[in-house]
DNA sequence: TACAAAACTGAGAATGGTTCTCAAATTTGA
DNA sequence: TCAAATTTGAGAACCATTCTCAGTTTTGTA
């Protein structure tokens, strides 16, 4: 006995996959589950969310002062670096063999393994600068 | 009048400076200043370091749940990458044409804009690596 | 089905970094 | 030297996150 299925968790996954395009604090989630009559204690809410981050289930960004969750989709998510952009809050999928190449890259130039869970690159989406320059 | 010349803001400059190869937290630069002698309020580092990084004098770091601070020496500091052990916790910085060389191959295959200022990279450097090894 | 051990939940308290408040001190131009 | 503008700092307030712990749920076993 390691780990034991709840309601919670389910429901919790169930809300995070519906949300997965846009990042959620845990106030997020845990106000949006009261509207739908599903109330998850504020403390189960981080205590899932957090280990599900260990686990790579998750990705976390801090935003303000707080921490924003969002889903990271099937093993592969794992194996890859992601590029968020700061404008619209979509979470990008680099290429796997790109990744490598550059994880790679840096490793060669400075000796520095780069940790494809815990990094994300941060910047401006094609479609965003799309739109800044039309406006 | 618009910005006064202060003694805590070159009290801290220079704390800054003699510290500028590792980040401090607010409390870290708080706690040295009195072992100096040189004792400022906790509410004025907030507002010098906050007002520093809008400058673009400082970077800022997430770490834990707070916030490093960390001097950016001369205009050149703005525009390269850095890499952020998260064994050691050093702060490493990444050549400029590397940093150009990697940016330039991000746009070039996602169309994706990585923001200097904004994006550190995570990961393990080659000392504790070779620690790592050893023990 | 019944039971007990292990794991999980959640309300509320505690923690701790950051911001706010405001009276006192400092800086600056005249 | 004076007064206005700005800055300082002690302490309160704020608020996201973690902790506590008694009660509940899940699971394997008999």
């Amino acid at each position: 006995m390691a780990e034991y299925k709840t309601r919670q968790k389910e429901i919790l996954l169930s809300y995070l996959s519906e949300t997965s395009e846009s990042p959620q604090s845990v106030d997020d989630i845990v106000r949006a589950l009261q509207a739908e009559g599903e109330s998850l204690g504020k403390s189960t809410v981080y205590r899932l969310v957090k280990k599900l981050c260990d686990e790579g289930a998750l990705k976390c960004f801090a935003e303000d002062k707080r921490f924003l969750y969002q889903l990271v989709n099937g093993e592969d998510c794992l194996h890859h670096l992601h590029l968020k952009c700061t404008t619209c809050g979509r979470l990008l999928h680099m290429d796997h063999e790109q990744s490598e190449r550059l994880i790679e890259n840096i490793y060669g130039e400075n000796g520095f393994a780069v940790s494809e869970e815990n990094t994300t690159l941060f910047g401006c989406c094609g479609d965003c600068a799309k739109k800044k320059r039309g406006a």
